[in-house]
DNA sequence: TGAATTCCTATTGACTAGATAGGAATTTGG
DNA sequence: CCAAATTCCTATCTAGTCAATAGGAATTCA
Protein backbone atom coordinates (compact mmCIF):
# COMPACT_ATOMS: atom_id res chain seq x y z
CA UNK A 1 0.00 0.00 0.00
CA UNK A 2 0.89 3.66 -0.21
CA UNK A 3 1.25 5.61 2.48
CA UNK A 4 -1.07 8.94 3.29
CA UNK A 5 1.97 11.34 1.83
CA UNK A 6 2.01 10.07 -1.14
CA UNK A 7 -1.74 10.15 -1.81
CA UNK A 8 -0.97 13.53 -0.66
CA UNK A 9 1.93 14.11 -2.54
CA UNK A 10 -0.20 13.04 -5.84
CA UNK A 11 -2.76 15.13 -5.22
CA UNK A 12 -1.27 18.25 -4.93
CA UNK A 13 1.07 17.54 -7.78
CA UNK A 14 -2.04 16.80 -10.52
CA UNK A 15 -3.46 20.27 -8.82
CA UNK A 16 -0.33 22.18 -9.59
CA UNK A 17 -0.77 20.56 -12.73
CA UNK A 18 -3.75 22.05 -13.80
CA UNK A 19 -2.68 25.16 -12.10
CA UNK A 20 0.78 25.46 -14.23
CA UNK A 21 -0.05 28.17 -16.56
CA UNK A 22 -0.81 30.86 -13.58
CA UNK A 23 1.98 31.34 -11.65
CA UNK A 24 3.46 29.78 -8.36
CA UNK A 25 0.64 28.56 -6.43
CA UNK A 26 0.74 29.13 -2.25
CA UNK A 27 0.33 26.25 0.31
CA UNK A 28 -2.51 27.19 1.28
CA UNK A 29 -4.22 27.38 -1.52
CA UNK A 30 -3.79 23.88 -2.26
CA UNK A 31 -3.68 22.11 1.36
CA UNK A 32 -7.64 24.15 1.49
CA UNK A 33 -8.64 23.03 -1.74
CA UNK A 34 -7.28 19.08 -1.75
CA UNK A 35 -7.93 19.04 2.10
CA UNK A 36 -4.21 18.09 3.42
CA UNK A 37 -3.13 19.43 6.38
CA UNK A 38 -1.52 22.43 6.15
CA UNK A 39 1.90 21.94 7.77
CA UNK A 40 1.96 18.19 6.56
CA UNK A 41 2.07 19.23 2.97
CA UNK A 42 4.37 21.75 3.83
CA UNK A 43 6.52 18.76 4.62
CA UNK A 44 5.90 17.07 1.35
CA UNK A 45 6.39 19.84 -0.64
CA UNK A 46 9.86 20.08 1.08
CA UNK A 47 10.70 17.00 0.07
CA UNK A 48 9.39 17.27 -3.69
CA UNK A 49 11.70 20.10 -3.96
CA UNK A 50 15.14 18.61 -2.89
CA UNK A 51 14.01 15.98 -5.60
CA UNK A 52 13.53 18.64 -8.65
CA UNK A 53 10.20 17.60 -8.68
CA UNK A 54 8.57 20.76 -7.85
CA UNK A 55 10.52 24.74 -7.58
CA UNK A 56 9.84 26.93 -4.80
CA UNK A 57 9.31 30.84 -4.67
CA UNK A 58 9.66 32.69 -1.02
CA UNK A 59 8.58 35.83 0.02
CA UNK A 60 5.51 37.29 -0.93
CA UNK A 61 3.26 36.10 -3.98
CA UNK A 62 5.74 32.79 -3.64
CA UNK A 63 4.43 29.16 -3.90
CA UNK A 64 4.99 26.18 -5.59
CA UNK A 65 5.10 25.25 -9.47
CA UNK A 66 6.52 22.14 -11.04
CA UNK A 67 10.08 21.55 -11.54
CA UNK A 68 9.85 20.35 -15.16
CA UNK A 69 7.30 19.31 -17.74
CA UNK A 70 4.25 17.49 -16.05
CA UNK A 71 4.57 14.64 -19.08
CA UNK A 72 8.24 14.15 -17.18
CA UNK A 73 7.13 13.58 -13.73
CA UNK A 74 5.95 9.87 -13.62
CA UNK A 75 3.98 8.28 -10.57
CA UNK A 76 7.09 6.08 -9.99
CA UNK A 77 9.25 9.82 -9.37
CA UNK A 78 6.19 11.07 -7.02
CA UNK A 79 6.28 7.17 -5.27
CA UNK A 80 10.20 7.14 -5.54
CA UNK A 81 9.98 9.89 -2.92
CA UNK A 82 7.76 10.05 -0.99
CA UNK A 83 7.38 5.99 -0.23
CA UNK A 84 11.23 4.72 -1.62
CA UNK A 85 11.71 2.07 -3.99
CA UNK A 86 9.19 0.49 -6.20
CA UNK A 87 10.61 -3.24 -5.26
CA UNK A 88 9.40 -5.64 -3.04
CA UNK A 89 12.45 -6.26 -2.12
CA UNK A 90 15.71 -4.66 -1.32
CA UNK A 91 17.41 -7.43 -3.85
CA UNK A 92 15.55 -6.15 -6.71
CA UNK A 93 15.60 -2.74 -6.63
CA UNK A 94 16.66 -0.84 -9.47
CA UNK A 95 17.59 2.76 -7.51
CA UNK A 96 18.78 1.11 -4.23
CA UNK A 97 19.91 -2.15 -4.21
CA UNK A 98 20.98 -4.00 -1.17
CA UNK A 99 21.35 -7.61 -0.52
CA UNK A 100 19.07 -9.60 1.26
CA UNK A 101 20.57 -10.21 5.04
CA UNK A 102 20.04 -13.88 4.83
CA UNK A 103 20.09 -14.86 1.13
CA UNK A 104 22.53 -17.78 0.71
CA UNK A 105 22.93 -17.18 -3.21
CA UNK A 106 20.97 -14.57 -4.91
CA UNK A 107 21.44 -15.49 -8.51
CA UNK A 108 19.85 -19.14 -7.87
CA UNK A 109 17.00 -17.55 -5.09
CA UNK A 110 13.33 -18.56 -7.05
CA UNK A 111 11.83 -15.93 -4.58
CA UNK A 112 14.02 -13.32 -6.31
CA UNK A 113 13.08 -14.11 -9.47
CA UNK A 114 9.78 -13.90 -8.76
CA UNK A 115 9.63 -10.31 -6.79
CA UNK A 116 11.98 -9.27 -9.89
CA UNK A 117 9.26 -9.88 -12.31
CA UNK A 118 6.79 -8.41 -9.76
CA UNK A 119 9.16 -4.66 -9.75
CA UNK A 120 9.63 -4.64 -13.71
CA UNK A 121 5.90 -5.04 -14.13
CA UNK A 122 4.64 -2.09 -11.67
CA UNK A 123 7.68 0.14 -12.89
CA UNK A 124 6.40 -0.21 -16.20
CA UNK A 125 2.71 0.86 -15.61
CA UNK A 126 4.37 4.04 -12.65
CA UNK A 127 7.08 4.99 -15.11
CA UNK A 128 3.98 5.22 -17.84
CA UNK A 129 1.88 6.91 -16.05
CA UNK A 130 2.62 10.81 -15.41
CA UNK A 131 1.11 13.83 -14.66
CA UNK A 132 0.01 15.18 -17.87
CA UNK A 133 -1.90 11.95 -18.82
CA UNK A 134 -3.78 12.20 -15.88
CA UNK A 135 -4.35 15.62 -16.01
CA UNK A 136 -6.21 14.89 -19.74
CA UNK A 137 -8.03 11.60 -18.20
CA UNK A 138 -9.47 14.40 -15.18
CA UNK A 139 -10.11 16.65 -17.86
CA UNK A 140 -11.39 14.62 -19.93
CA UNK A 141 -14.70 13.39 -17.12
CA UNK A 142 -15.08 16.54 -16.47
CA UNK A 143 -13.01 16.96 -13.14
CA UNK A 144 -10.76 19.66 -13.97
CA UNK B 1 8.23 -4.08 0.35
CA UNK B 2 7.59 -6.80 1.86
CA UNK B 3 7.87 -7.85 5.02
CA UNK B 4 10.41 -9.84 6.61
CA UNK B 5 7.28 -12.62 7.68
CA UNK B 6 7.18 -12.62 4.55
CA UNK B 7 10.28 -13.43 3.73
CA UNK B 8 10.02 -15.96 6.54
CA UNK B 9 6.94 -17.78 5.29
CA UNK B 10 8.12 -17.85 1.42
CA UNK B 11 11.27 -19.50 2.70
CA UNK B 12 9.48 -22.27 5.09
CA UNK B 13 6.90 -22.83 2.47
CA UNK B 14 9.66 -23.90 -0.01
CA UNK B 15 11.58 -25.79 2.49
CA UNK B 16 8.06 -28.15 2.71
CA UNK B 17 7.52 -28.48 -0.85
CA UNK B 18 10.87 -30.16 -1.18
CA UNK B 19 10.45 -32.38 1.62
CA UNK B 20 6.61 -33.01 0.84
CA UNK B 21 6.77 -36.50 0.17
CA UNK B 22 8.50 -37.24 3.55
CA UNK B 23 5.29 -36.31 5.52
CA UNK B 24 4.83 -33.52 8.38
CA UNK B 25 8.22 -31.37 8.86
CA UNK B 26 8.32 -30.14 12.22
CA UNK B 27 8.44 -26.52 12.99
CA UNK B 28 12.38 -26.44 14.85
CA UNK B 29 13.33 -28.38 11.18
CA UNK B 30 12.33 -25.51 9.29
CA UNK B 31 13.95 -22.74 11.76
CA UNK B 32 16.98 -24.35 11.55
CA UNK B 33 17.35 -25.05 8.37
CA UNK B 34 16.30 -22.04 7.16
CA UNK B 35 17.78 -19.73 9.58
CA UNK B 36 14.03 -18.24 10.96
CA UNK B 37 13.58 -17.33 14.79
CA UNK B 38 11.69 -20.83 16.08
CA UNK B 39 8.88 -18.65 18.08
CA UNK B 40 8.21 -16.52 14.98
CA UNK B 41 8.10 -18.81 12.46
CA UNK B 42 5.63 -20.55 14.62
CA UNK B 43 3.57 -17.57 14.68
CA UNK B 44 3.99 -17.73 11.14
CA UNK B 45 2.95 -20.71 10.27
CA UNK B 46 -0.56 -20.62 12.55
CA UNK B 47 -1.10 -17.74 10.35
CA UNK B 48 -0.90 -19.90 6.74
CA UNK B 49 -2.82 -23.22 9.09
CA UNK B 50 -5.54 -20.64 9.31
CA UNK B 51 -5.80 -20.05 5.63
CA UNK B 52 -5.36 -23.28 4.65
CA UNK B 53 -1.71 -22.87 2.78
CA UNK B 54 -0.43 -25.43 5.44
CA UNK B 55 -1.93 -28.69 7.59
CA UNK B 56 -0.73 -29.19 10.95
CA UNK B 57 -0.65 -32.50 12.64
CA UNK B 58 -0.25 -32.12 16.91
CA UNK B 59 1.70 -34.12 19.24
CA UNK B 60 4.37 -36.46 19.16
CA UNK B 61 5.55 -36.74 15.53
CA UNK B 62 4.08 -33.71 14.29
CA UNK B 63 4.50 -31.02 12.19
CA UNK B 64 3.69 -29.13 9.09
CA UNK B 65 2.55 -30.23 5.54
CA UNK B 66 1.49 -27.93 2.30
CA UNK B 67 -2.31 -27.57 2.42
CA UNK B 68 -2.70 -28.05 -1.10
CA UNK B 69 -0.46 -28.87 -3.88
CA UNK B 70 2.29 -26.83 -4.37
CA UNK B 71 1.54 -25.47 -8.08
CA UNK B 72 -2.25 -24.11 -5.89
CA UNK B 73 0.24 -22.01 -3.52
CA UNK B 74 0.91 -18.99 -5.48
CA UNK B 75 3.30 -15.98 -3.92
CA UNK B 76 0.35 -13.78 -3.94
CA UNK B 77 -1.69 -16.64 -1.85
CA UNK B 78 1.39 -16.19 0.36
CA UNK B 79 1.36 -12.17 0.42
CA UNK B 80 -1.67 -11.61 1.18
CA UNK B 81 -1.68 -13.54 4.58
CA UNK B 82 1.62 -12.23 5.69
CA UNK B 83 1.29 -8.53 4.21
CA UNK B 84 -2.57 -7.93 3.56
CA UNK B 85 -3.57 -7.35 -0.03
CA UNK B 86 -1.41 -6.61 -3.13
CA UNK B 87 -3.13 -3.57 -3.77
CA UNK B 88 -1.61 0.03 -4.13
CA UNK B 89 -4.31 1.81 -2.74
CA UNK B 90 -7.42 0.21 -0.81
CA UNK B 91 -10.18 1.64 -3.63
CA UNK B 92 -8.35 -0.90 -6.47
CA UNK B 93 -7.85 -4.11 -4.20
CA UNK B 94 -9.87 -6.84 -5.03
CA UNK B 95 -9.94 -9.14 -2.21
CA UNK B 96 -10.05 -6.13 0.73
CA UNK B 97 -11.81 -3.31 -1.43
CA UNK B 98 -12.91 0.07 0.69
CA UNK B 99 -13.50 3.66 -0.27
CA UNK B 100 -10.55 6.33 -0.03
CA UNK B 101 -11.90 8.17 2.88
CA UNK B 102 -11.64 11.43 1.12
CA UNK B 103 -11.70 10.33 -2.76
CA UNK B 104 -14.15 12.66 -4.27
CA UNK B 105 -15.42 10.64 -7.40
CA UNK B 106 -13.74 7.39 -7.85
CA UNK B 107 -15.15 7.03 -11.42
CA UNK B 108 -12.70 9.89 -12.40
CA UNK B 109 -9.86 9.69 -9.91
CA UNK B 110 -6.79 9.70 -12.70
CA UNK B 111 -4.69 8.49 -9.46
CA UNK B 112 -6.85 5.50 -8.80
CA UNK B 113 -6.72 4.41 -12.87
CA UNK B 114 -2.77 4.04 -12.41
CA UNK B 115 -2.95 2.18 -9.56
CA UNK B 116 -5.20 -0.33 -10.60
CA UNK B 117 -3.39 -1.23 -13.59
CA UNK B 118 -0.05 -0.82 -11.19
CA UNK B 119 -1.99 -3.58 -8.82
CA UNK B 120 -3.29 -5.62 -12.58
CA UNK B 121 -0.21 -6.14 -13.41
CA UNK B 122 1.47 -7.25 -10.08
CA UNK B 123 -1.39 -9.39 -9.29
CA UNK B 124 -0.40 -11.15 -12.72
CA UNK B 125 2.99 -12.19 -11.97
CA UNK B 126 2.62 -12.82 -8.62
CA UNK B 127 -0.69 -15.20 -9.03
CA UNK B 128 1.19 -17.08 -11.61
CA UNK B 129 4.29 -17.99 -10.04
CA UNK B 130 3.80 -20.89 -7.22
CA UNK B 131 5.36 -22.61 -5.17
CA UNK B 132 6.24 -25.59 -7.34
CA UNK B 133 7.48 -23.54 -10.22
CA UNK B 134 9.88 -22.04 -7.61
CA UNK B 135 10.76 -25.14 -6.33
CA UNK B 136 11.57 -26.64 -9.80
CA UNK B 137 13.27 -23.54 -10.80
CA UNK B 138 15.60 -23.78 -7.74
CA UNK B 139 16.21 -27.79 -8.49
CA UNK B 140 17.37 -26.81 -11.95
CA UNK B 141 20.21 -24.24 -10.31
CA UNK B 142 21.03 -27.51 -8.35
CA UNK B 143 20.09 -25.76 -4.66
CA UNK B 144 17.62 -28.42 -4.12
C1' DT C 1 1.74 -41.71 31.68
C1' DG C 2 4.98 -38.57 29.98
C1' DA C 3 7.52 -36.64 26.35
C1' DA C 4 7.08 -34.09 22.23
C1' DT C 5 4.78 -31.28 19.61
C1' DT C 6 1.41 -27.57 18.00
C1' DC C 7 -1.77 -23.91 19.72
C1' DC C 8 -2.84 -19.58 21.91
C1' DT C 9 -2.43 -15.01 24.10
C1' DA C 10 0.26 -11.47 25.90
C1' DT C 11 4.18 -8.55 25.97
C1' DT C 12 8.33 -6.09 24.72
C1' DG C 13 11.40 -2.80 22.19
C1' DA C 14 12.45 -0.42 18.15
C1' DC C 15 10.94 1.95 14.55
C1' DT C 16 7.74 4.55 11.40
C1' DA C 17 3.69 7.35 9.87
C1' DG C 18 1.02 11.16 10.31
C1' DA C 19 0.63 15.34 12.08
C1' DT C 20 1.77 19.72 14.62
C1' DA C 21 4.64 23.67 16.57
C1' DG C 22 7.50 27.56 16.46
C1' DG C 23 10.43 30.36 14.67
C1' DA C 24 14.36 31.58 10.99
C1' DA C 25 15.10 33.17 6.31
C1' DT C 26 13.53 35.41 2.30
C1' DT C 27 10.86 38.26 -0.79
C1' DT C 28 8.13 42.10 -2.03
C1' DG C 29 4.40 45.68 -1.80
C1' DG C 30 3.71 50.00 0.25
C1' DC D 1 13.18 50.78 4.50
C1' DC D 2 9.67 48.34 6.92
C1' DA D 3 6.21 44.99 7.65
C1' DA D 4 3.53 41.43 5.99
C1' DA D 5 3.46 37.17 3.69
C1' DT D 6 5.44 33.36 2.42
C1' DT D 7 8.73 29.26 2.28
C1' DC D 8 12.33 26.81 5.03
C1' DC D 9 14.02 24.16 8.82
C1' DT D 10 14.21 21.37 13.05
C1' DA D 11 12.07 19.36 16.80
C1' DT D 12 8.41 16.98 18.87
C1' DC D 13 4.28 14.11 19.86
C1' DT D 14 1.14 10.16 19.50
C1' DA D 15 -0.48 6.03 17.83
C1' DG D 16 0.38 2.20 15.46
C1' DT D 17 3.14 -1.63 13.33
C1' DC D 18 6.98 -4.99 12.92
C1' DA D 19 9.95 -8.44 14.63
C1' DA D 20 10.68 -11.22 18.16
C1' DT D 21 10.02 -13.60 22.64
C1' DA D 22 7.63 -15.81 26.72
C1' DG D 23 4.96 -19.07 29.02
C1' DG D 24 1.87 -22.22 29.36
C1' DA D 25 -2.55 -24.92 27.50
C1' DA D 26 -4.04 -28.57 24.46
C1' DT D 27 -3.12 -32.59 21.89
C1' DT D 28 -0.99 -36.79 20.24
C1' DC D 29 1.29 -41.04 20.57
C1' DA D 30 4.92 -44.42 21.99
Amino acid sequence: MISQKARYALRALLYLAARSDQGPVQISEIAERERIPRKFLEHILLELKKTGIVRSHRGRQGGYSLGRAAKDISFADVLRVTDGPLALSPCVSVMAYRKCDDCFEESICAIRKALLAARDATAEILESRNLATAAQQMRRSGAL
